[in-house]
DNA sequence: TAAGATAAGAGGGACAT
DNA sequence: ATGTCAGTCTTATCTTA
């Protein structure tokens, strides 16, 4: 059993079978502006020291010197983690930036546990987030907005699925708010994004979707296949990796229906069956009828 | 009931004006 | 700067097996 410190998510080490990747998050969107407000309206299985909230931006902000690779951290980074860990310890909130940064990471805090990220994620978005303060980008925005920009900007960098929508749908903010928010950042800050590994996507959705090893084997040397032929470009990549599992399930009759890994995915049906189209005919695979098994339950 | 088909609409990139 | 165009994805509805 491994623990990607970057993803957060827990999987074996042999096979990469993930076994858990975030918490339930069905629960109500409630706002808290208080300790005692935060615990009436918190779900179950809350982390502790989340509850403890009066410890603020210390239980965030590792102590670790690394980045979330592992590697010792630049002299200025050390010094901005530094000053986050400070600023929490001071009972008075001294400029505007201190201010808005603290309302960020309270959002922040409720995102963390929503979407089961790490603390070395928080690290990079509180990063990101300064910086974007440091260059005014605050001035007529949400706040709201821009850290979820910042959020998903880490998840990009470092590799971690989690898609605009959700990120979006979490901290209650237009999806194309925050996508705006996300560009601009990218503009700004002077930076490039690798484009979300399909292969990545595709543990979260198998395993959610309750996949079969076999199915998600199959459904990588198809990813591959299709990534040589070069018709993944400009494809939504949770997309592509939910019919390339969907065409593997029907190869391999295993019982599945596109609603499930569409709902596991965050795509629709549809995108999964104009993907699954494009895969079949480029690839040339020949599919096998299904072979209705009686189970009597569908579980 | 699941899968396929089709149409309308949104949002953003590329490109020209 | 602004408008147009092609391509993608989503939502909704209807048909098919």
């Amino acid at each position: 059993m491994v623990t990607d410190g970057v993803t957060g998510e827990r999987f074996c080490g042999g096979c990469g079978f993930v076994i858990t990747e975030r918490v339930d998050n069905s629960g109500p969107d409630l706002r808290a502006f208080s300790k005692e407000e935060y615990d009436d309206k918190a779900r179950t299985g809350m982390p502790t020291s989340l509850a403890v909230h009066d410890m603020g931006l210390a239980t965030i902000i590792g102590h670790e010197n690394s980045d979330s690779t592992g590697k010792p951290l630049s002299a200025s980074m050390k010094s901005t983690i530094k000053r986050l860990r400070t600023w929490d310890g001071r009972s008075q909130v001294h400029s505007s930036i201190d201010k808005n940064f603290r309302q960020a990471f309270s959002e922040l805090d409720r995102l963390k546990d929503k979407l089961a990220i790490s603390d070395s994620l928080i690290e990079k978005t509180a990063y990101i987030y300064r910086k974007a303060l440091e260059k005014g980008l605050a001035k007529g925005r949400s706040i709201p907005g821009l850290i979820a920009a910042a959020l998903y900007l880490a998840c990009r960098d470092t590799g971690t699925p989690r898609t605009l929508s959700e990120v979006a749908r979490q901290i209650n903010v237009k999806r194309k708010d925050v996508s705006r928010c996300y560009r601009l950042l990218l503009q700004e800050l002077d930076l490039t994004m690798p484009v979300l590994d399909p292969v990545r996507c595709m543990s979260r959705i198998a395993s959610e979707a309750g996949l079969s090893e076999k199915v998600k084997r199959q459904a990588l040397t198809i990813l591959e296949d299709a990534n040589n032929m070069e018709i993944t470009a400009g494809k939504d990549p949770m997309g592509l990796a939910a019919a390339a599992l969907y065409l593997s399930c029907t190869m391999n009759n295993e019982d599945t229906t596109q609603k499930v890994i569409a709902l596991a995915a965050g795509v629709t049906e549809v995108t999964i069956r104009n993907r699954y189209k494009g895969l079949k005919e480029s690839l040339n695979i020949q599919v096998p009828n299904k072979i209705k098994l009686n189970l009597g339950t569908n579980f």
